[in-house]
DNA sequence: GCGGACTGCTTACCT
DNA sequence: ACAGGTAAGCAGTCCGCG
């Protein structure tokens, strides 16, 4: 097909048009239907990628149930659009059973498939018995065949008919299916060893990978770092490095926000229904485009809101009208991006339109259970990304606490949402116009900002764990690991264990963990040495559990291994072993992972010699890196997850809390004391430079492992709690550490009041300095104490206690903590709560002595209440300081006993 | 009927 | 749907108290 028709199909930035705003949304309708035309008679739809596409990103990849073919979308960045590429390879679905061809054919059901085509027999190793074995391929038509939603599938089907046909009546070993469960167009991506996130040509019709000389050339500088790895870890660091080192491409994107204008100004309109009507939709495009679609209605005012000049707002006197013109650029954009649009803006679109009977072919989206993805380009959801926990405190350091787009924005990109006084009913043009786009803004905002950090994480992870883009900005990390090992057990011919054999050999846990419910011990705190200390290093492992993980072999295969010769190796602190004969793919997978990250990504990141924007790239990656290495513990031990192996798990918290015990011995012997410790930090006092360089040689002899001097408090204040401390960096910025004054729940009141202690704590450099500081604090906590007595606080949101609804109202059966209480009161005044609420209380004098701060009035605060909590507050820090909260408040020893 | 000792629940934090 | 360890506050229970 021609590149021409595709070029006007997508209608981008191309001719700005002079018709003014309201004659042109006339005209919209008839231009779609010719657009709708144009594509499916002269170049039809889906645009499929020519004989020969130039480079191009392969960013989606999906299972097309028509065509009955993996499809897969390619990004091609000089013309900025979507290719559709259709396997021609003849890939079919299978999955894999220890049952022969021989005893399969007796199985009625099977052969007599509509879906079965045919067995093959397979050699392939079984990393659990540490041997090849025989296995027979079951070769589906289609991917429902395997493992559908229905009853009668194949990996149903032989377990449950085979032990009915089967001559011998007890079967010795159990019948097992492995790999059913395998997305289709994973188990595809994982067979022709094909790379998300990189760069491909199609030629003569084939899909094949791009090499591109310049990235070419960094892998290799890169490797030269590495020549002293052993060549099995070369390998992996290879191939993770060529992912790292490809580039991304410009991306262009549109962001889109709806609004609905719902009977009920409080209540979100239910998508699925989509009863009322879509009265604005805004689009800002990385293209230029900036948008706002408004429908007309009766008596809805103007208003006199100014917009940007740059805004184009245009009227439409249908609906259907205007849900045509959103779809044009559903169309047209290769990456389109919302803030909950899965779950609303898309839904409610889509459910809208085919109200109106728009046929399934004039709606651009495809709508699922969870997600909401598009025909043409890809749907990101922000929303879902954001919410990704480790994203949150790994990716952005937890920078914003709320999953709204008003706290993201606000904490990322400085954009807040305009606040709203009415119903979107209620709004004028204008007003309705600038808070819809605003919206969009954010959204847009959000995904440029940092040279579209957001996008290039997003391909940076898809290309680690050969997902498609739309997968890894949805699912967790778990996800992403699983399939990456999954990936490599493909490409070395191993068989994937199931969950349940893996947990049935290699069993449990034989630790006893500290926390009650807890499936095995974790990591040692050191007991603090209170009181105020200076110069204080804190020295730590750099990625403890990864470099473990690295160094000991851990992984399923090889923890509690089948060979009897490994069993004198022994697991710290547990009855285990590890095996001493062949690597597991996980330690080298994670190992490889984590040299790259210490030993290039992150000095790299912050090379000032490098162009700018290598340098946000390398950045980028290192991110994604630490995000991964996070998690790369935790999920082995994390039920859910297709690996889950408890001792593995355990052992990797065992061999942790024995290093940091070795080291704080060590510490000692040299004559330095350790005043404090956790997991993988040790906190020394005042330690000599000669002390920390024998205690760095000795931990890399001795433990083959680094530690490094991560930083060092000009002073540090400990209270004898553990995870809460204070400390003052050399260059005065503060490290506030679980103290109650950083925790997000407590009144803005008592929170600036700790502030402001903890600026002048900021200020003092030598232990004199001290004595001036302190006599601040008191007049400071003697203020705050006053004014909270004679009530003087600016609002009473600045008493509220914020704590967010864990669970749904109702589900609160054993207790009935304090921020529920306040809740029920909300839901009684007829304000819709969920899960994942904030509910913002104060603390009153009367039963319950709660109450949420908009149903609250001065006088009836609880006074004492908050004296309480800010004594509580600043004990942390005060009786270090050697100071007294009662004292301070001129409390007499013998009044606080009355 | 009430207060203290205790346990358990819940949230927010640290690594 | 990554893990375990810690702090804090409050809810609820039990028991003693002539």
């Amino acid at each position: 097909m021609a590149q021409k028709t595709l070029d006007e199909f997508s209608m981008p930035k191309a001719k700005p048009k002079e018709i003014p705003a309201e004659a042109k949304a006339e005209a919209m309708p008839m231009l779609f239907t010719e657009k709708v035309e144009e594509r499916k008679k002269q170049q039809g739809f889906p645009p499929l990628a020519p004989e020969n596409l130039p480079p191009s990103y392969f960013v989606s990849a999906t299972y097309d149930g028509k065509a009955g073919k993996v499809l897969i979308k390619l990004y091609e960045p000089d013309s900025q659009q979507i290719y559709f590429w259709y396997d021609n390879t003849g890939h079919k679905p299978y999955c894999y059973t220890n049952l022969s061809p021989y005893e399969l054919e007796k199985i009625d059901r099977l052969m007599k498939h509509s879906g079965f085509d045919h067995f093959e027999i397979e050699e392939k190793f079984d990393p659990l018995s540490d041997r090849t074995v025989k296995v027979t391929k079951i070769v589906a038509k289609d991917p429902l065949a395997i493992g559908g939603r229905k009853k009668g599938c194949i990996r149903d089907i032989i377990p449950e008919d085979f032990p009915k046909v089967s001559e011998i009546p007890v079967a010795n070993e159990a019948v097992k299916v492995w790999e059913s469960r395998i997305k289709y167009y994973q188990s595809y991506i994982y067979d022709r060893r094909l790379l998300p996130g990189m760069v491909y040509e199609v030629k003569n019709g084939a899909l094949v990978p791009k090499r591109l000389e310049e990235a070419e050339k960094n892998v290799q500088k890169l490797m030269q770092v590495f020549q002293e790895s052993p060549s099995e870890e070369l390998e992996y660091i290879e191939q993770w490095a060529r992912l790292l080192e490809y580039p991304a491409p410009k991306f262009r994107y549109a962001a889109i926000d709806i609004e609905v204008c719902s009977s009920i100004a409080t209540r979100m309109p239910d998508p699925r229904e989509a009863a009322y009507p879509v009265v604005c939709v805004s689009v800002y495009g990385s293209d230029g485009q900036k948008r706002v679609l408004l429908l007309k209605r009766e008596g809805v005012r103007e208003g006199t809101e100014h917009l940007p000049a740059d805004v184009k707002i245009e009227y439409f006197d249908s609906e259907e009208e205007l849900l045509r013109a959103v779809f044009e650029v559903l169309w047209s954009y290769p990456f389109v991006v919302t803030f909950n649009g899965d779950d609303f803006d898309l839904r409610y679109l889509t459910h809208r339109a085919e109200n109106y009977g728009f046929r399934r072919d004039e709606i651009p989206i495809e709508v699922g259970k969870r997600v909401c993805l598009l025909k043409y380009g890809l749907h990101i959801d922000l929303y879902k990304f954001f919410f990704n926990r480790s994203i949150q405190i790994y990716a952005f350091n937890n920078r914003y606490r709320d999953v709204t787009l008003d706290d993201v924005g606000r904490a990322l990109v400085g954009l807040e949402k305009i606040p709203l006084e009415k119903g979107i009913g209620d709004l004028t043009y204008t007003e309705l116009a600038k808070y819809c786009f605003r919206d969009a803004e954010i959204t847009y905002k959000l995904t440029s900002f940092e040279d579209e950090l957001v996008l290039k994480l997003v391909l940076v992870l898809a290309r680690i764990s050969s997902m498609p883009m739309e997968d890894v900005s949805r699912q967790g990390v778990s996800r992403w690991i699983r399939n990456f090992m999954h990936r490599e057990h493909r490409r070395r011919n191993f068989l994937i264990p199931n969950a349940e054999d893996i947990l049935a050999l290699k069993g449990k846990t034989a630790t006893k963990a500290i926390i009650k419910g807890k499936k095995y011990k974790g990591a040692i705190v050191v007991e603090p040495v209170p009181g105020v200390h200076f110069n204080v290093a804190v020295m730590d492992f750099p990625s403890l559990y990864p470099s473990i993980i690295k160094v000991w072999n851990l992984g399923y295969q090889s923890v509690l291994c089948p060979h009897p010769e490994c069993r004198t190796n022994l697991i710290p602190d547990t009855p285990n072993w590890v095996c001493k004969k062949k690597r597991a793919l996980e330690s080298l997978l994670i190992g490889s992972l984590r040299d790259l990250r210490v030993q290039w990504y992150k000095t790299k990141s912050k090379d000032k010699s490098l162009p700018p924007e290598l340098r946000s790239w390398y950045n980028i990656i290192q991110g994604a890196l630490k995000v991964i290495l996070n998690a790369s513990y935790g999920v082995f031990g994390a039920e859910t997850f297709d690996l889950y192996c408890p001792p593995v798990a355990e052992a990797t918290a065992a061999i942790g809390r024995h290093a940091i015990t070795q080291i704080i011995n060590m510490a000692e012997k040299l004559g330095i004391q350790v005043l404090y410790g956790d997991t993988d930090s040790v906190f020394l006092k005042n330690p000599s430079k000669d002390q920390i360089r024998e205690l760095e040689e000795w931990t890399e002899h001795e433990l083959k492992m680094g530690l490094d001097v991560d930083k060092i408090y000009r002073y540090a204040v400990f209270s004898s709690r553990k995870k809460n401390y204070l400390g003052v960096l050399e260059d005065g910025s503060v490290d506030v550490k679980g103290l109650t004054g950083k925790k997000r729940h407590i009144p803005l009141f008592i929170k600036k009041a700790f502030n402001r202690m903890k600026e002048r704590l900021a200020m003092v450099k030598t232990p004199a300095d001290f004595e001036e500081a302190k006599k601040d604090i008191v007049k400071e906590i003697r203020d705050c104490y006053t004014r909270l007595k004679r009530r003087e606080w600016e609002s009473l949101s600045e008493l509220a206690f914020n704590v967010v609804l864990g669970e749904e109202l109702e589900r609160y059966t054993k207790t009935t903590p304090q921020h529920v209480k306040a809740a029920r009161i909300l839901k009684e005044e007829g304000v819709e709560l969920k899960a994942g609420d904030l509910i913002s209380f104060v603390k009153v004098i009367n039963e319950p002595h709660v109450k949420p701060v908009e149903l609250a009035t001065k006088n009836e605060i609880d006074v004492d209440k908050y004296v309480a909590y800010l004594h509580s507050t600043f004990d942390q820090v005060l009786d270090a300081l050697g100071l007294d909260f009662d004292e301070i408040i001129g409390l007499t020893k013998l009044e606080r006993f009355m």
